[in-house]
RNA sequence: CGGGGUGUAGCGUAGCCCGGUUAUCGCGCCGCGUUUGGGACGCGGAGGUCGCAGGUUCGAAUCCUGCCACCCCGACCA
């Protein structure tokens, strides 16, 4: 987000995200707020989500689906939640159409429904409402769950990938007997996250838990991953929720324990978005496109022939057909681009735009010395390799470059943590370096709103391996025994 | 929802202040030919409710009013 494109090509000399739009991944759809998300895309999306449902089912989640319809009397059950959700939501209230005089399509209004419908904003309310008649003994828990689903939010301001209407996540809401249990499961559920961010996406982030005010409405503690974008903007990527016993309540679910005790259960719930596709984005991408982590890549390796006449071609796909059953055998996702519309040089553009990890270009000259030039997309740099050790050499490089990304983006990540210790300080760095601010706070609510106010910094979150240390607030000078850390963010 | 800005071909735009032939240019698209190891070139061609509605006028992309959408800044948020 940080740099232009500048190079070669005028027409791409856009910002990444409006890169992104033009260049595969999404399109405003003319409704408010909404995107499209295409081929390529969705692609990555399934990637993402293949992966996480490994880890939830290995972890004994199981995946159901609930109505995206919730009766409006749902959401005032739990004040808090409603506090949070209730207010930016889409509300149907008719259930059927009609022709006009003149032929148009109008709303019918003896169609009218009795209660509303709200189109699901998150899915805590309806789950929980089945959830009241599926527990009944200790001997039923956990409940482990997850969903895939679309979800609405009309925000009052949308951003594309980072903060559309209508998004794409999964939401797991969980119920247990004890709140050890819960906790230990929003914990893992958080590790999770971190996991799969850092070793799948290459994007290194920072567990800790969010302050009171920054908290999930409803929830007793919220466990956050926060990345940082290339901006010096932080993102939340991800969040799992410690309910405690608000849902529970709210829904009335109580079951009987062991002892013969009737105790209402604990809840967590956590979810990631297909934000994480902006935060990917954000992360890796370069003047020349998308930058992607070859795990995450529809396209791991393109081959690009290189021909000038119909016999060349023929010789260069006998030998592109060996490479791709060789490279399909070792599950490696490649595609032979044997377009005859478009040159070469066209296919290398297109393909470091679409952030293709490795291209091979196979031509005459490599025909003779059965050579191939291999290019990385991360360090745009090329060599020759021979034909015989090209799988191999392909095999190692996806290794490296996931590798490679993930460091380089740590590297970035460290060196925009700053300490800071007077509040000058900390405003002059926000304003100048941007990056995480490491800084003491005197942990009231009040406080933290205060800075958001002065210099539209938030509490990001407090870190889980912050050291306990004698300090003072940045603002107020009242004592602090660890830092915290402040970011802008998105 | 408050403040600011912008809407002209698939994309990016000129024209608008100061109304007047057939709405400008680039990219992209189509055809033919030459090309093909880093976004090819030549020639020819197609493509437009000038965001929408109304008004002023002999005449509106241009002026006026209303509406809509998008972008930026706030509030809200994954």
């Amino acid at each position: 987000m940080s740099k232009k494109l500048t190079k070669r090509s005028e027409d791409y000399s856009k910002w990444y995200n409006e890169l992104v739009v033009k260049a595969d991944l999404a399109e405003n759809s003319g409704v408010r707020g909404m995107m499209v998300i295409k081929p390529y895309g969705y692609a990555i999306w399934e990637k993402v989500q293949a992966e996480l449902d490994k880890k939830f089912k290995e972890t004994g989640h199981q995946n159901a689906y609930f109505p995206l319809l919730i009766p409006k009397s749902y959401f005032s059950k739990e004040a808090n939640h409603v506090e949070g959700f209730a207010k930016e939501c889409a509300v149907v209230t008719h259930y059927r159409l009609k022709n006009d005089e003149d032929g148009s399509i109008i709303v019918d209004e003896n169609a009218k429904l009795e209660e509303e419908l709200i189109i699901r904003p998150t899915s805590e309310t309806i789950i929980w409402d089945s959830y009241r008649k599926w527990i009944q003994s200790y001997r039923d828990l956990p409940l482990l769950i997850n969903q895939w689903a679309n979800v609405m939010r009309w925000e009052m301001r949308t951003r594309l990938f980072l903060r559309t209407a209508e998004f794409l996540w999964q939401e797991g809401h969980t119920a247990h007997a004890t709140k050890a249990e819960a906790l230990a499961e929003a914990q893992q559920m958080h590790n999770i996250y971190a996991d799969f961010l850092e070793n799948f996406m290459a994007i290194p982030v920072i567990k800790g838990e969010k302050t009171e005010n920054e908290r999930f409405g409803g929830a007793l503690n919220t466990y956050t991953v926060e990345a940082l974008m290339q901006d010096g903007k932080a993102l939340q990527a991800g969040t799992s929720h410690f309910l405690g016993q608000n849902f529970a309540k709210a829904f009335d679910v109580k079951f009987t324990t062991n002892e013969g005790k009737q105790d209402y259960v604990w809840a967590t719930s956590w979810g990631v978005t297909t934000r994480l596709i902006g935060a990917l984005v954000m992360t890796h991408s370069d003047d020349f496109g998308l930058v992607l982590p070859p795990n995450l890549a529809p396209i791991q390796v393109v081959i690009v022939p290189i021909y000038r006449n119909e016999e060349q071609l023929n010789a260069i796909t006998k030998v592109a057909n060996e490479m791709v059953a060789e490279f399909r055998k070792r599950n490696i996702s490649i595609k032979f681009d044997n377009r005859t519309t478009h040159k070469p040089g066209f296919k290398f553009a297109e393909y470091e735009l679409k952030g293709v990890p490795l291209r091979i270009a196979i031509g005459p000259k490599d025909l003779e010395k059965r050579t191939v030039e291999l290019a990385r997309r991360d360090t745009l740099t090329k060599e020759f390799v021979n034909q015989d050790e090209i799988v191999t050499k392909v095999e190692d490089l996806l290794e490296v470059i996931q590798k490679s990304l993930l460091d380089k983006a740590t590297k970035f990540r460290d060196e925009h943590i700053t300490k800071v210790d007077t509040f000058e300080e900390f405003k002059e760095v926000l304003e100048t370096k941007g990056g995480f601010i490491s800084a003491h706070w005197d942990g009231r609510v009040e406080t933290e709103k205060e800075i958001k106010n002065l210099t539209k910094a938030t509490i990001r979150c407090i870190p889980l391996d912050a050291p306990e240390e004698d300090g003072k607030c940045v603002l107020t000078g009242k004592k602090s025994t660890r830092r915290v850390l402040f970011a802008k963010a998105y």
